[in-house]
DNA sequence: CAATCGCTCATTGGATACAATCTCCACCTC
DNA sequence: GAGGTGGAGATTGTATCCAATGAGCGATTG
């Protein structure tokens, strides 16, 4: 028997949190907009006390701010906070990555080819939300090779920040043309243990979505 | 009338909040221990509501480790650990420094020289909780200066994380004395608007830290 | 005697009820 | 009409109570 995954969540507040990710990444709920307590907790059918526990998880992730007394609000992301979240992802991922590649294995480099793959498919197959997830598979994938737990987490921490975001840009074709050739570069160099090749194309991807997210976004 | 600075906790979970980072960093809550929510709250004089959400804050700083149904643990720190700790401090507060001595202002420079003299008095006058104090003002003050508010934050939360070594590090005189030597230079290097002859000096500030404290503590 | 079962108790998780605070707006004063 | 004042209602903050879970341990069974 292949051993079933069962992961129910153990507890309401675990599945609280997962359900407000996704209400916020998805964008039901919207950037400055106040998190009503009781409207949501007879939403998601608890109470008020999973719900803010787990809305404090998110505040420390400066998902949404808390004012007290006032309560919590989804937080609004400008270009500024953009280029700012992106400018530590450089420093973030660069060193894990000049950590990773010289000892990363092969079954690592195989997991990251099967990631990069499950991109492309999932792209050609128009599916955004299976395409975010192998997406995330193949970055961490590398990211987590280093073995730096806590490098890893703020990297996460990150990457939720804008998760928002990061749908905008793959909604569009050319973008995820662009997103595959430079993953098939990333991985090449991963291959051929050229860790500042790595780095270098890393950015490169990275450069590019901040630049096509500057000409959506509003200006503050 | 110089405004009074009345800062009562507007909230007990706030209260409770910076209780519990005193009871973390001064030991009264040693790594490892599971926090026993009656115990505390009943401490504290509040029910266990206001303490789990306070418990949820550094649960999301990594302070604490929390595992469903059997409660909150404060977190253990080993040699690695710390070092993974100091390695991002680097590569972020690098990054703050460079950005912020080319901007830094006559007004910000003068805040970090009435700093660094009060981590001396305080130090002479073997008073450890305000040197940590100063200390904290002296190094913020220069990372601030680089208007990165997310990267500030990243850096307050790592520190957090490795005060309870600090203490230890500081309690030596000997170090005390490196300290203040160590942060002249990087004074004189932002007064001189040389970037990256401050980070070298932090840099060295900080391994001197690291390689005092892997002497002293367990090797895993 | 080893392994498992099932009970008990300590502890955490969550629902409900009530207290504290804020927001908003009608009203008053000048 | 500008500015301040004082509730009323909405919303958040916390205490209390009960339910759910897990750890420990003795009893049972092969």
């Amino acid at each position: 028997m292949t051993r079933q995954q069962f992961r129910r969540p153990p507890t309401a507040q675990e599945a609280v949190l997962a359900e407000l990710r996704r209400a916020i990444i998805s964008g039901e709920l919207r950037p400055g907009e106040q998190v009503l307590q009781d409207a949501l907790a007879e939403r998601f059918g608890v109470s008020r006390v999973p719900l803010r526990e787990a809305l404090k998880i998110l505040e420390g992730e400066g998902q949404v701010i808390y004012r007290p007394h006032r309560g919590y609000f989804v937080a609004e992301l400008d270009i500024d906070d953009l280029r700012e979240v992106y400018r530590i992802r450089d420093l973030l991922e660069s060193e894990a990555v000049r950590v990773a590649v010289p000892k990363i294995t092969r079954e690592q480099i195989t997991a990251l080819a099967e990631a990069l793959e499950a991109v492309e498919h999932a792209s050609a197959a128009g599916d955004l939300q299976m395409m975010t997830e192998a997406n995330r598979r193949f970055h961490f994938g590398l990211i987590e090779s280093a073995g730096m737990p806590r490098l890893s987490r703020l990297v996460r921490v990150l990457w939720d920040a804008t998760d928002v975001y990061r749908s905008l840009y793959y909604s569009d074709g050319n973008h995820r043309e662009a997103v595959h050739d430079e993953h098939r570069a990333v991985l090449e160099a991963v291959r051929l243990g050229d860790a500042e090749r790595a780095v270098t194309e890393l950015r490169t991807h990275r450069d590019r979505a901040v630049s096509a997210l500057e000409r959506v976004l509003p200006a503050r």
